[in-house]
DNA sequence: CTGAAAGCGCTTACAG
DNA sequence: CTGAAAGCGCTTACAG
C-alpha cells in the first residue's frame, strides 16, 4: 500500500486507538493524554500520513488557501513588479500555514473570467481572496463581499458602510505627490507636468488629486497642456510625450509620472526627439520600480513598499478568517522620495 | 441564505428532481433528457450554485489543481523571468480548467520544507505538481514519483527506467553552447573561456559538456584558468570575473556565460576594471533575458523559450493526470542565437 | 431515464 | 479520557 493510500481508519487501527482519538491528536485537543498522542503521533510519521484536506473542509475545517487574484489586462508576464507582489503574497501566507492559488484576470468584465472567479469563491476552494489591479469598485469584488467571502483589495479606499470582510490598502499618494512637488519646487522648477495613470483605479485618481493639492500648496498653477493621459503602463508614457511634443505650446520643465514604467516610456520618447533627461527636461517616477536604480538616468522617484503592504494585507486576510473579527481594516502604507539623477536645479 | 450556502439538494427540490439528476447534469451525463436539463441548469443558473468542490474531491474527482513549485535559495522576487515561468504556467493551467497552487522552496533539504511540500500531496490538494530549480535527483521529488504522483520537472532529464508519472524537459543545452562557440570562433576568438552554472542542476552540467564538447569540434584549446565556477546568479558573474582577473594569467578574448544574470555580472566586474565590453573582451549570454537587450552593451546571447517549454509541460502534465496515458513524456526545445552587440570580430 | 442508498475521509457533539 | 454515530456535500453503481 502506497503510504499516500492510508487513511484515519488504518492509522486508528494500528495505534489501537479509534478514529476520533486519531482525529484529536491531529487537532491537538487538550483532552489527549501525552501517552495516547505520542503513540498515535508515532504511527502517523512512521507511515506519513496527512489527513485528506477534502475531508477535512467537507466536516467543518478551513481549506487553509487564500486566492490570489491579478487583474492585469496587458500581459503580466513581463514585469518584475507583479512577480514581487505575488512572492510577498506566497511567502507571507506560508507563514501562517495557509497556501496561495494565484488567478490572472485578463478581463475583470468578461462574463467567461466572473464565472471563473465566482466559481472559486463558490467552490470553497479558498477561505477568502485578495484582489489586486482592480478598478474602483468592480462589481464582481463587490458581489463577493456581499457574499460574506473574506476579501482584501489592494489599492481601494473603504466604503461609507465598510462590511467586517473587506480590507483595503492604498498608499498615502497624496504625501508622495506633496513630496514630488515639493522637491521640483525646491531645484526651482515651476512649470511642473504630469502623466496620469488609469483613471479607473483609485491611485489613478489620487495621484492626480495629489498633484494638484500639490500645485496649489506651492502656489503653482496647473497648465492643462501639461496633464497628460497614461495608464501606468509603459508604453503609455512614451505616447504621453509624443503628444505632448506635437502640440505646439511651451514646454514644462518637469514632468512627474504616475509610476516609473510611465516614467521609462516618457524619457524614451525625449530620447528619440533629443532632449535630454534632465537637462531638458525633469522626470520624477513614482514606485521606485528594481529598474530604476539601473536606469539611464537613474531614476528619481518616489519610493513605496508593495512589499510591506502586502505582507500586511496577507496577515490582516487571514486573522479575519481565522477569528472572523469585525474590526474594520484599512491599510496606508507611506511613500518616500528617493533622489538620484534624473532631475535639476534650474 | 447567501447563494453560497446552497448545495444540491436545495437546486434538486427546487428543481423537482433527485440530487442524483442534479449532480447527472452537472457531469455531463449523456442520459438525461434536454428538457430535464435544462430545467435543472435554469435553477442552477438562477440561483448561482457551484458545486463543493472538497464534496467532489472526497466523492472521486480530480481537484483540478495542479501545484507549482519554484525552488529557489535566494531571493525569488527580483527576477522577471520567475515571473514569466509562474504566469505560463498559470494561465495554460487555466486554459485547462486547472487551478495552480504556488509554492516556494527556499531551502530543497530543510525538513520543514520538505514536509510542507509532501503535506500539499498527502493531503490530496493537487492532482499533480511541477517542479522548477530542482538539482538532479533531488530525493524529495523521486519520493513523490514513487508514491505515484504525477511529477512534472524542468531541467532534468529521464532517468534509464522512466516512471510513467514522471515528465521531464530541458533545453538543448549542449546545441546552444555548440551556436555560442562557434559564433566566436568564426569572429576569429580561439581563447574562449566559460563561467559555469550551478553544477548540481542538470543544465550547469549539460551547459558545461556542451563547451567543451563544441571547443573540441572547434579545434580549440580549454584553457583550466578559464573555467569559472558560478551559480546562475549576477553576483557569481561579476565573482567569477573578479577572480580572473586577479590571477597573472593570460586573458581569454571571449568568454561564454552559463546564463544572462551571470554574463550581466561578469559585464559589471569588467567596467570596474575599466575594461570595455565587447572591445576588450566578448561576452555571450544564454537565455536571452527581458532585460539582456536593453544592457549597454546589449547582450549576445542564446535564446530559450521558457514560456514554450511551461506551457508543454503543464499541458502534458494535464494529460496525463486525466488520461492515465502510460506514454514517457520528455520535452527538449531548442536554443538558438541571437546577435547583439556584445561580441566582437578580432 | 431516474431515485434511493452507499461511500468518500474527515470532525465533533454526545454519551459514558 | 474515549468510542460510536451523525453529518459535511458530493458521485455513482444499482435497481427499476
Amino acid at each position: 500500500m502506497k503510504k499516500s493510500d492510508i487513511n484515519s481508519t488504518e492509522i486508528a487501527r494500528l495505534a489501537g486507538v479509534s478514529r476520533s482519538t486519531v482525529s484529536r491528536v491531529i487537532n491537538n485537543y487538550s483532552n489527549v493524554p501525552a501517552e495516547t498522542r505520542d503513540k498515535v503521533l508515532k504511527v502517523i510519521q512512521q507511515y506519513n500520513y496527512f489527513p485528506n484536506v477534502s475531508a477535512q473542509v467537507l466536516a467543518g475545517k478551513r481549506a487553509r488557501t487564500i486566492g490570489l487574484f491579478l487583474i492585469e489586462e496587458g500581459n503580466v508576464s513581463g514585469d518584475m513588479l507583479t512577480n514581487m507582489l505575488i512572492v510577498s503574497v506566497i511567502e507571507h501566507a506560508s507563514e501562517h500555514g495557509y497556501y496561495v492559488l494565484t488567478h490572472i484576470i485578463r478581463d475583470a468584465k468578461d462574463t467567461e473570467m466572473i464565472k471563473n472567479v465566482r466559481e472559486i469563491f463558490f467552490q470553497r476552494r479558498i477561505d477568502g481572496g485578495i484582489f489586486i489591479g482592480a478598478a474602483i469598485r468592480e462589481p464582481l469584488i463587490e458581489e463577493l463581499i456581499d457574499e460574506g467571502f473574506v476579501i482584501g483589495i489592494v489599492d481601494q479606499s473603504l466604503s461609507d458602510h465598510p462590511e467586517p470582510n473587506r480590507i483595503v490598502s492604498q498608499f498615502n499618494n497624496d504625501s508622495g505627490m506633496k513630496q514630488a512637488v515639493a522637491y521640483l519646487a525646491g531645484l526651482g522648477h515651476s512649470r511642473i507636468g504630469v502623466i496620469n495613470g488609469d483613471m479607473n483605479r483609485l491611485s489613478g485618481q489620487t495621484k492626480y488629486e495629489g498633484y494638484k493639492t500639490a500645485m496649489r500648496m506651492c502656489g503653482l498653477q496647473v497648465n492643462p497642456n501639461w496633464v497628460l493621459d497614461g495608464d501606468f503602463h509603459e508604453r503609455s508614457g512614451y505616447m504621453a510625450i509624443q503628444k505632448l511634443l506635437s502640440q505646439e505650446a511651451e514646454l514644462p520643465t518637469a514632468i512627474i509620472a504616475a509610476n516609473d514604467s510611465v516614467a521609462f516610456g516618457a524619457i524614451r520618447a525625449l530620447k528619440e526627439h533629443k532632449l535630454r533627461v534632465p537637462e531638458d527636461l525633469s522626470i520624477i517616477g513614482f514606485d521606485d520600480h528594481a529598474l530604476s536604480e539601473k536606469h539611464h538616468p537613474a531614476l528619481t522617484t518616489i519610493r513605496v513598499d508593495f512589499s510591506d503592504m502586502l505582507k500586511r494585507m496577507t496577515s490582516y486576510l487571514i486573522t479575519k478568517i481565522e477569528q472572523k473579527t469585525s474590526d474594520i481594516k484599512e491599510i496606508t502604507i507611506d511613500c518616500s522620495l528617493v533622489v538620484r539623477d534624473s532631475c535639476r536645479r534650474i
